[in-house]
DNA sequence: GCCGTTTTCGGCCCGACTGTTTTCAGTCG
C-alpha cells in the first residue's frame, strides 16, 4: 500500500509540476511514480535495508526523489507536495482521468471557474460556462460531458475475457473485407491485459476504402468519431473505443510494434535506438532518412540487438535486458495445459453435470479434469459434507466408465475457515486426488490473521492447491489483505501449488506474484473456476497471465499428464 | 529531477489529431 500511496503522490506532483510549466521535472515524476508502482518490493523495506542509497537504486529515483521519499515515510508528509497541492488545490487525479483533459486544461479550469472536482467540471459544462473561456469552445464543453459519461458508466476499462468474443468477431469480420490481406490486434488486447482499455486494429489492405467502409458500417458500431484514409475512430456498442488503421506492407511491423506498447516498453526501446544512432517511430526504424526495418517486429527488435519477446512480456520490467542477453524464458504456450484442476458440477453451485463437464473438456482439448465441488460451510452452495463427497466420488467412478478420451479426477474446494482449520475431515480429504483450499470467509481480517490463517491451511497435508489465492474479483472487490512474500515462502517450504485462476474477472493470481512464484520455484496450476460447459475457453486468459508473470512450462503443473502431475502433489 | 556506449553537464520518445487562438499548443497513445 505504500508504494500505491506514495507512487500517487508522485504522480500527481508530476501533473503540478506540469501544470506549472515546469520543464523535464514532470517526466522524472512520471518515470519514479510508475517504477515505484512496479516495484516488487515494498519501499519501506528498501529504505530500511538499505536507507537513501538503497531508494536511489530504483530506477528513476535520484537523490532528489529519495529525500522526498524518505520525508514520507518518516512523516507521511512531503512538502513540497503539500506546497504545490496549496497552490492549485484541485483533484488531479479526478480530472486528470477525463479524456481530453491535460495539466494546462485543469490550470485555466481551476483559474478561470474555481473548478477542482469531476463534479463541479460537469457542472460547469453542462451549464454551458467552459465555452466563455478563452481557448474553449462548443465542442471542448461536449467531450469533456461526453467523457464523463463515459467514466461513471463503465470505469473506462473492460475485463479482456468478457470482451474478447466480441472484439475476435470483429476482427474476423475485417479480414474478410474485400483487399485485407492482414488483420491483427494491437495494444492491451495483444498483451493480454487482465483489462482493456480501447481495442487497436491494424490493417493491410489494398482497397483502405473499403476496409474504412465497412469498419465504420459494422452492426457492432453506435457511433464514429473520424474516418480518414488511414484511421478510423469509432465507439462499439459494448461502450468501448476502437481504432482502425490501414498500413504498408513496409510499416506493418513497426506499427504492431508500436501500438502493442506498453507505453514504457517503448519509450525504454526508443531511448534504445537513439543511442545507436537510429530514430524509431510507428512507420519503421530510420538511419537518418534510411529505413532499415519495419516489415516485421522482428527485424525491428534484432537491428537493435534484441531477440523478440511474446508481447505479454512488454512492460519495461526487464523484458528488454533479457532479450539483449539471450536470457528470455521460453513461456508457457497457449495450448500446453493438459487438464483443469477446479471445475465445478450441478453437485453444488456449477451448471451441469459431471459427464458434461468432462465431455465439454474433451471437446477443449483437454486430457483430464478434477471435480472440485464447494464443501459444506458454504451453505449456499449447497457444499458437500464428508458423506456427500464419498457419493460424488462413487458417481464420478460411474461416469468415468461412460466416456472415454478424458479422465476425471476427484476433487474438493475445501473452505478455509477462519482459524485456517479446514471443513472436511483429513480422513476425506486423503481419499480425493486434488484437494483444493479457499477462503470464501472473513475476508475482513487483518493482514497478520488472514495470512496466517491460510499458511495454516498450507501446512495440512492433505491441501495440494491453494484457489485463487487473494479472492479479489477485478472491478469488483479488493484482494483480502495478505503479506504474499509471507505466503509464497510458506507454498515453497509446504510444496504446496498456487492457483492461477483463469476466470476473466479473477485472474489470480496476479502476474507480479506469478513473477515471484516462478523465481522462487514455488508451483503453480491454471485453472478455469469453470462453472459451466462454455468455461474452458477461459483457459487462455489463465495462460495469458501466466504469460505475463514470465512462467514457463515446468512452473505449471497442468502442462503434466494427470499421472505426472499427481506425483508434483503432496 | 535523472542519468551516463554523449558519463558530472546537457540532454531528456515520437507523431497524429483536435479544436480553435488560422498556425499551433495541448492531449493522447
Amino acid at each position: 500500500m505504500v508504494n500505491h500511496n506514495l507512487a500517487k503522490i508522485l504522480r500527481e506532483m508530476s501533473v503540478l509540476l506540469e501544470i506549472k510549466g515546469v520543464d523535464f521535472k514532470p517526466q522524472a515524476y512520471e518515470k519514479a511514480a510508475h517504477s515505484i508502482e512496479m516495484l516488487e518490493e515494498d519501499v519501506r523495506g528498501i529504505y530500511k535495508g538499505g536507507g537513501i542509497k538503497a531508494l536511489e537504486d530504483i530506477p528513476g529515483v535520484g537523490k532528489g526523489i529519495a529525500e522526498r521519499i524518505e520525508e514520507y515515510l518518516k512523516t507521511h508528509h512531503i512538502k513540497d507536495y503539500d506546497k504545490l497541492k496549496k497552490q492549485i488545490p484541485v483533484k488531479i487525479d479526478e480530472l486528470s482521468a477525463i479524456e481530453g483533459v491535460g495539466p494546462k486544461m485543469i490550470l485555466r479550469l481551476y483559474k478561470e471557474l474555481g473548478i477542482k472536482t469531476r463534479v463541479q467540471l460537469e457542472k460547469a459544462a453542462k451549464e454551458g460556462k467552459l465555452r466563455n473561456i478563452e481557448g474553449f469552445g462548443q465542442r471542448t464543453e461536449e467531450n469533456i460531458l461526453r467523457s464523463i459519461e463515459f467514466l461513471k458508466k463503465e470505469h473506462g476499462r473492460f475485463i479482456l475475457g468478457f470482451t474478447m468474443p466480441v472484439v475476435r468477431k470483429i476482427l474476423d469480420g475485417i479480414r474478410k473485407v474485400d483487399g485485407v490481406e492482414k488483420a491483427e490486434f494491437a495494444g492491451s488486447i495483444r498483451r493480454m491485459q487482465e483489462t482493456v482499455g480501447d481495442l487497436d486494429i491494424l490493417v493491410i489492405s489494398k482497397k483502405p476504402a473499403k476496409v474504412m467502409d465497412f469498419f465504420v458500417k459494422m452492426p457492432e458500431v453506435q457511433a464514429v468519431y473520424s474516418k480518414g484514409p488511414t484511421k478510423s475512430s469509432v465507439r462499439l456498442k459494448i461502450g468501448m473505443d476502437a481504432d482502425l488503421r490501414v498500413l504498408s506492407p513496409e510499416s506493418f511491423g513497426a506499427a504492431l510494434q508500436y501500438f502493442t506498447g506498453d507505453k514504457y516498453h517503448n519509450i525504454q526501446l526508443r531511448e534504445v535506438a537513439i543511442k545507436q544512432g537510429y530514430k524509431l517511430n510507428e512507420y519503421g526504424l530510420y538511419k537518418g532518412k534510411k529505413l532499415v526495418a519495419g516489415k516485421t517486429e522482428e527485424g525491428i527488435y534484432e537491428k537493435l540487438g534484441f531477440k523478440t519477446m511474446p508481447p505479454e512480456m512488454r512492460t519495461n520490467s526487464g523484458e528488454l535486458e533479457a532479450a539483449a542477453s539471450g536470457k528470455l524464458p521460453k513461456l508457457i504456450g497457449y495450448d500446453e495445459l493438459k487438464g483443469d484442476l477446479q471445475i465445478q458440477t450441478d453437485w453444488t453451485d456449477g451448471d451441469n453435470s459431471i459427464k458434461e463437464m468432462a465431455e465439454a473438456a474433451k471437446k477443449a482439448g483437454l486430457e483430464y479434469i478434477v471435480i472440485t465441488d464447494h464443501t459444506k460451510s458454504l451453505a449456499m452452495t449447497g457444499g458437500n459434507d464428508e458423506k456427500g463427497l464419498l457419493k460424488e466420488m462413487a458417481e464420478i467412478d460411474k461416469v468415468q466408465k461412460q466416456v472415454s478420451g478424458i479422465k476425471i479426477l476427484k476433487g474438493a474446494e475445501v473452505n478455509i475457515l477462519k482459524d485456517g482449520t479446514l471443513d472436511i475431515d483429513d480422513e476425506t480429504l486423503a481419499m480425493l486426488d486434488v484437494v483444493g483450499a479457499a477462503v470464501h470467509s472473513h475476508f475482513n481480517l487483518s493482514e497478520k490473521e488472514q495470512t496466517e490463517r491460510i499458511i495454516r491451511a498450507m501446512e495440512n497435508p492433505n491441501v495440494d492447491i491453494i484457489f485463487h489465492p487473494t479472492g479479489r474479483i477485478i472491478q469488483r472487490r479488493d484482494a483480502y489483505k495478505l503479506d504474499m512474500d509471507a505466503i509464497l515462502k510458506a507454498a515453497k517450504r509446504t510444496k504446496t501449488v498456487l492457483e492461477i485462476d483463469a476466470f476473466p474477472d479473477r485472474l489470480d493470481i496476479k502476474d507480479e506474484y506469478i513473477r515471484k512464484a516462478v523465481e522462487m520455484g514455488v508451483k503453480l496450476a491454471i485453472d478455469t473456476d469453470g462453472h459451466s460447459v462454455q468455461h474452458f475457453q477461459y483457459l487462455e486468459y489463465g495462460i495469458g497471465q501466466a504469460r505475463r508473470g514470465w512462467a514457463t512450462k515446468l512452473d505449471v503443473i497442468n502442462t503434466r499428464s494427470w499421472q505426472e502431475m499427481l506425483k508434483l502433489l503432496k
